[in-house]
DNA sequence: CTGAAAGCGCTTACAG
DNA sequence: CTGAAAGCGCTTACAG
């Protein structure tokens, strides 16, 4: 069976419409972008023939015109593996489509090479097919990305990894002091021996969790020696917590830079025979699904994901509307106590 | 700390590398585009001036003029949290973005809503934001997407529910014959009492591997009336799967048309004191991480999501080139034994 | 409140 | 091989 290419029928134009509706073009564009200047009688005989045509305004056409394409581009530097695999992702993104949804712009998800963006991205990004960006897990070797608010603006899930002079907008928790809090609850357990997870030391927020894990071994006068680093994937956090354990069979806590971490962890603990959380206490991050999905619930450090999302929305939607907005919003997080420590 | 509008550089045009170049704006462009008809060394004299410039082409000046968008729309009517909860949509679009990752489209995946899309959806499909469009995850209820490629070429993920006469192209797996597969395992098991979880029923897909179980049950002389509907989730299949131990707590098989689903029908069937698959035999389908993810291997009907994506987003491009496709491709499935059945 | 006209930044026959 | 010119479908001052 080969193909027939179906007859497409040519769209109806903002002339059309003027000719059904017998005004000028000028009108009508007034009406479809609802204009107060045109009298109540002419907006129903427009509309009129709006309706009758089945008129869609071409967006190239009003986009080369005024310099908008109404549209927003959310950025993930990560593989489809990675961001289909971590409900952060879609904690983050439900916030985010919440907000757009109900905006008169349409959010365009771009998966991205992670560390460095191709040439494809870029020239997307810059070729005037977005209004804005919102750039969520960024990198080192991003650098790119943080340039870009000179074009266009942009807001980042997470403060990025080298802010420049100009000072990039974002929505973050302070990973630091939450990556002490969830390691202070270990210590305050009354365990001696607390290792760390990390996420990649390429992530802002992988260092700033790691930084807050080690102070506060190193305020309660622990030893701050036992660190594996993951990928923030669940094999990831395996793999850590088997080198760890071969370092240092004795470690009696882990802070897990992530929940989906933190699962592949449990469960390595569990098939050598460490019962969680008598032998070893596990404390992850994110509060998300991951945190409750396994047969043993995880205590976190919970972030507001969703909300983390919305924020980064509605600061774009200011941006782009001109309205004057806080460039840096930090928003707080707790702990969760669950069953693993 | 409030916005301080970043300036924005004006980006450099066609007619301003011209007169770098020292050439018209159609040679620019002849250049831009690939085009042959030109001499080498001007060509170098225009690269070189585009590269001092950074040119980078408008979109929406080049869509309006040439009426191409470079965009393609994957269209998944579903929220974001079923789109991001079951690997088998993760699968599919790893398929797609690979093939269109190599190709000059960006691809804009667009959440619709499940059963009737939004006005906003609607002119965004319309309004030449996209040269045409994948939609996966098709309902009844969503008519508008099989009326879709009078106006754009348009690429099925599954049999759409109301083929209208038109014909859309689509990529499918026999899902009936995948569905009687299925549940013959069963039967050959020697099962007596076969029940099974079935998708929503404004789903094609769920239809016909329903009419397959059914098809199988009854060619092998055995009651088929054991049924109760899921909606594709963990959840849904969890309370299916009570419902139907309610019902029959003698049943010793169950189909169930998705793995995602097994999942949550298997937890029920071991908190309720069944064995699996000693006292039930499960099969699932799609043969997704889910059938993997679990305590229990899910014996499941496999379907080649990821090549299924790839399939759909060739025979787009093909389309889009007009370049003589099939329109319908229809994938073999197969059995993958594991410990549930 | 309404229309004529210029312009947005490209592409593409049409000549040469 | 190259350029002048028209045109893609809108928006937006500018007059009136």
């Amino acid at each position: 069976m080969t193909t027939e290419v179906p007859t497409r029928r040519e769209a109806p134009t903002l002339e059309a419409v003027a000719a059904e509706a017998g005004v000028s073009r000028s009108t009508v564009s007034r009406v479809v972008n609802g204009s107060v200047h045109v009298s109540p009688d002419v907006v129903l005989a427009v509309n009129a023939a709006i309706e009758r045509l089945n008129y869609i305004p071409n967006r190239a056409a009003r986009s080369l015109a005024n310099r908008r394409t109404m549209a927003i581009a959310l950025v993930v530097p990560e593989d489809a593996q990675r961001f289909f695999g971590d409900p952060f992702f879609s904690e983050i993104m439900q916030g985010i489509t919440n907000v757009i949804e109900d905006s008169d712009y349409v959010l365009n998800l771009q998966l991205a090479r992670p560390t460095a963006p191709s040439a494809k991205t870029i020239r997307y990004l810059l070729g005037g097919n977005v209004d804005g960006a919102i750039v969520v897990s960024h990198h080192s070797g991003d650098e790119f990305f943080t340039t870009l608010d000179s074009t266009i603006p942009v807001v980042f899930g997470g403060r990025p990894f080298h802010p420049d002079a100009h000072g990039n907008s974002f929505v973050d928790v302070d990973n630091e002091a939450a990556g002490a809090l969830g390691t202070q609850h270990l210590i305050d357990l009354g365990r001696r021996r607390i290792a760390t997870i990390s996420g990649p030391s390429n992530m802002q927020a992988a260092l700033d969790r790691h930084t807050g894990w080690r102070r506060a071994l190193e305020d309660a006068g622990l030893d701050a020696s036992l660190v594996a680093t993951g990928d923030f994937t669940m094999a990831g956090g395996a793999a850590a917590m088997r080198e760890l354990l071969d370092r240092e069979p004795a470690l009696d806590g882990v802070f897990v830079a992530s929940d989906l971490m933190a699962t592949g962890a449990i469960s390595v603990l569990r098939s050598r025979g460490r019962r969680v959380p008598e032998d070893v206490a596990v404390v992850g991050f994110d509060d998300s699904p991951a945190a409750t999905s396994g047969e043993v619930g995880i205590t976190t450090v919970h972030q507001p994901s969703r909300q983390m999302g919305t924020e980064m929305a509605r600061m774009l939607l200011d941006l782009l509307d001109g309205v004057p907005t806080e460039r840096e919003r930090v928003l707080p997080t707790r702990l969760v106590i669950r069953d693993s420590a």
